[in-house]
DNA sequence: TTGTAGGCGTTATCAG
DNA sequence: CTGATAACGCCTACAA
């Protein structure tokens, strides 16, 4: 035990002017701390007098609660973090699709009060999602972006086994019982196949993604069961792999070339390696109307090119919005029990009409 | 003055599980809470030996420091706050041109240490950047997508009179001293305007953005100063305006098909409104061999579309690490002075070889 | 080289 | 209804 005396010190910030404190109000209202707090947390029974005048003395003092202080003895930080893969690196899926998706959670975010704690996932991948939630930096985590290899297995499976909250957006690991959200890929493209069958095409090449994002694999199995229910024998000839990049699609151009004159169309993972098939296809001399060409995700550039792409819509903002609110909810006690996994509706979306 | 008696207590996080403080780490080690401090902040001289008992009894206990503590007793919350516009509504420049940026500022503020806290102006638009220093939630602010209407005005110029740290990037404001970043759009437009010319075409309509973004100003100016080195004479009805979206480009189409027997090329302030003004040409009939269109960015679109665009490269990337690492200078310190006005050089791309 | 203890600005728990 | 004060986890002068 010891005995504490009062001693008066002066604090001055480095501008020189004067951090307004909870201490400055009470002063100046006539009250404690305490009743101030409860004012401004609109805690307890409070006679109005007293409020109006916690209220007055705050609004002439400028006070703000400093939210260090509040998050430090609540405990939490108030931000939902972020990851998301190297921007300038990802020629993968479009800066398209991130933007979407993080509008959709910063939408979300923001009417449930929480902050947007933004990270970009280290070249060297060795990120330390456990250490953001040890330092306390975020309540919850929503990771983008991420794949189906060792690095991001074990970094993810560590927190689940912590139980912290967290949420995948695009992305599911067979074994790990993480909650996710995606777009159900699945009918998507089996949407996208029927269509094409019942425009008369019947040997369609597919140019899937790295089999490392689990919606890869979703887009093949809607490719193959759209075949099966028409009677279409599936031929693995027919499926090449990209990744995701116009470059892969227009390295493509030389091989698809090659069977054109096999097949009625071409079905992409994505726009982005439409468009350079397309473009590849056009150097060789085969155009649009010899070759039918088809993409996904409805990307700015599937509308603004030439002729417009038939594509298939995927709701990334509303995405978003999803998993950051199944994630808070989940935080906040309002959801328990297993896991989701989530699949928003696709909606395809037919441009061209030669097709 | 009051007698302190311990108490000891007992507290439980949610999960149960145990938080591990530094304390713990004291204790295990065998040293004092301040050695812990030390040897986490490489702070004064410390026995090899005792640094190692700490370090050992930190891993030992995962002890990570609480972040929340540290941004507390250091009154400051390690955030760099980065405001951008709501971004689904934002058609206006592309979702690349934020994505960009933001990925700069990301690379940068990494480096040095800062997190990044992401905020949308909030469609009230009377988001209140005050209250973020106030609460301490950022220590420095950079600001995307202000436009100069009297809001924006307002706030920033309050910011500024508090002497908060912000950039802006991509605007600047007539009579308000800020720091801020943004490409040579002057010396980019009259580059474009000087290739067309030397090609040979002479009456170039300019399709500009809204003069709330000074950037429409700056491409103007560049506009108006190559004709005037090249004896061309302005011509005011040859400046339209449009929003940077391409539907307005689009919209445009009619009115520059109404002229186009007069004029030898159109420039437009972006891509998207090019890609929009070339798409309604086709329709029209007109085609790029007809007229000349040239844009502004070098979005992806740019590249993907049919032809490829002749346009501007500007450098959206180092915008965001030169703005992040000068405002941070400015808070260390290490940079003081008048505000800075730093303009990044463009680059003319030219893609089609018929204009 | 290391320990002690005050203080940071809140929240929340008790008394009154 | 309101005031007093412990506690939060850490940093840092100051003392030893």
């Amino acid at each position: 035990m010891y005995i504490k005396v009062s001693i008066v010190k002066y604090t001055l910030n480095k501008g020189g002017g004067h951090i307004t404190t909870r201490k400055d109000v009470a002063r100046l209202a006539g009250v404690s701390e305490a009743t101030v707090s409860r004012v401004f947390n609109n805690i307890g029974p409070i006679r109005e007098h007293t409020k109006q005048a916690v209220i007055k003395a705050a609004a002439e003092l400028q006070y703000t609660p400093n939210a260090l202080a509040q998050n430090f003895v609540r405990r939490r930080s108030g931000n939902l973090g972020v990851i998301l893969p190297l921007l300038p690196k990802v020629h993968l899926f479009s800066k398209y699709y991130f933007a979407e998706i993080l509008s959709g959670i910063g939408q979300a975010a923001n009417e449930r009060g929480y902050d947007l704690l933004l990270m970009f996932a280290s070249i060297e991948g060795n990120l330390d999602y456990l250490r953001l939630f040890h330092a306390r930096k975020v309540d919850a985590l929503i990771l983008l972006g991420r794949r189906d290899i060792p690095e991001d297995r074990a970094s993810i499976s560590a927190l689940l086994e912590d139980k912290h909250p967290i949420c995948l957006i695009g992305q599911r690991f067979a074994g790990l019982l993480a909650d996710s959200v995606d777009a159900d890929h699945i009918t998507g493209s089996y949407e996208m196949v029927r269509h094409l069958v019942r425009s008369g095409h019947r040997r369609i090449a597919f140019i899937n993604g790295p089999l490392e994002y689990s919606n890869s694999e979703d887009r093949l199995a809607g490719y193959r069961a759209a075949l099966l229910d028409h009677d279409i024998t599936f031929d693995a000839s027919l499926i090449f792999e990209g990744n995701f990049s116009r470059k892969s699609g227009y390295e493509l151009a030389h091989t698809i070339a090659g069977i054109h004159e096999h097949i009625d169309a071409v079905f992409a993972s994505n726009d982005r390696m439409a468009i350079g098939l397309i473009q590849g296809l056009n150097e060789l001399g085969i155009s649009y109307e010899d070759l039918t060409v088809v993409g996904y995700d409805n990307a700015d550039i599937a509308q603004f090119c030439n002729p417009p792409l038939t594509t298939v819509e995927v709701p990334l903002f509303e995405m978003g919005q999803l998993a950051t609110n199944k994630l808070l909810d989940r935080m906040s006690g309002k959801l328990i029990g297993d896991p989701f996994e989530e699949k928003l509706p696709t909606r395809l979306i037919i441009r061209s009409t030669n097709i």
